[in-house]
DNA sequence: CCAGTACGTTGATAAAATCAACAAAGCGAA
DNA sequence: TTCGCTTTGTTGATTTTATCAACGTACTGG
């Protein structure tokens, strides 16, 4: 059948999550007044939370999570530790390294926003059985580890 | 030890498909010079991929497809139009509404950027037997499909 | 000690998203 | 038919994210 490369090239799965961010981001957009109440946005939210899975950690660590430039990275930190969600430390053994930690705020702020993440999510998957959202999740956590 | 403290909110999908969306966009940026000949950027390159799979397509279809506010599409389509690949033509059924359609070079164009989205997600998905990249793919469009 | 590299910051700019307001065309009911 | 109401697409103004280059500082290996 197929002799050389005459396959359509199949680019759903980029469109499809593409989709899957903008209603994450829209739904939570629209709630976002009831829960951001620190102001720290989508993309502080982000930083957040993730820092929240990792702490203590150094920045290019972040970095490399979030899979951003370290530019931003930077600001949203300047940002969220002017709010008073975030402390940052020089490493002892690295002069170079900033390790970041949450403060009391800042875990109590990363509840509220992963309350709300994981309602909106749960809103989203609502067409999937519980074992496919499983299979779901470990599927894109095989992608992504590395 | 939890006793009344439920479950810890589940938001690791929302961050691992943010990651996703992420990685898709730094590879295909930093490719973008060899195939973006038009300078669509992403989210016209967007836009040129959804409408070549809807038209001919009214605007606020493409739009909701697309989960983006409407301005915004607008102007994207704009600039599409004002580069030769997307032509816009008022329905003769209803005044308001504008029907798009991709030009012959808006058809090549979209030619060249799905190939190199097909590549950069074939890259990503290299974790993934076939069946699992079936699986995901059928997974996220049974979550988006309405 | 020195060249090379990694880390984090800053500056400047571009791209994307958001929100409100608007004109024009359809729609529906009084 | 006319009057309000909704839909469609556009425009303006602004904020948020992203991008890229250039730095200063600190480690690292020869």
């Amino acid at each position: 059948m197929s002799t050389k490369t005459d396959v359509k090239p199949d680019t759903e799965i980029g469109q499809l999550v593409d989709r899957f961010m903008r209603h994450i981001h829209s739904d939570l957009g629209r709630r976002a007044p009831s829960f951001d109440r620190e102001r720290v946005g989508p993309a502080g939210g982000l930083v957040l939370m993730t820092l929240a899975d990792l702490e203590p950690v150094p920045i290019h660590e972040l970095v490399r999570a979030l899979a951003r430039d370290k530019a931003q990275i930077t600001r949203l930190l300047q940002s969220l530790n002017s709010k008073g969600l975030v402390e940052k430390s020089s490493s002892p053994t690295d002069g170079r390294v900033c390790v970041l930690q949450l403060t009391q705020k800042g875990q109590e702020t990363v509840e509220g926003l992963r309350l709300a993440l994981a309602e909106t999510i749960e809103g989203l998957l609502v067409p999937l059985s519980i074992e496919e959202r499983g299979s779901l999740k470990s599927l894109l956590q095989k992608v992504l580890e590395t």
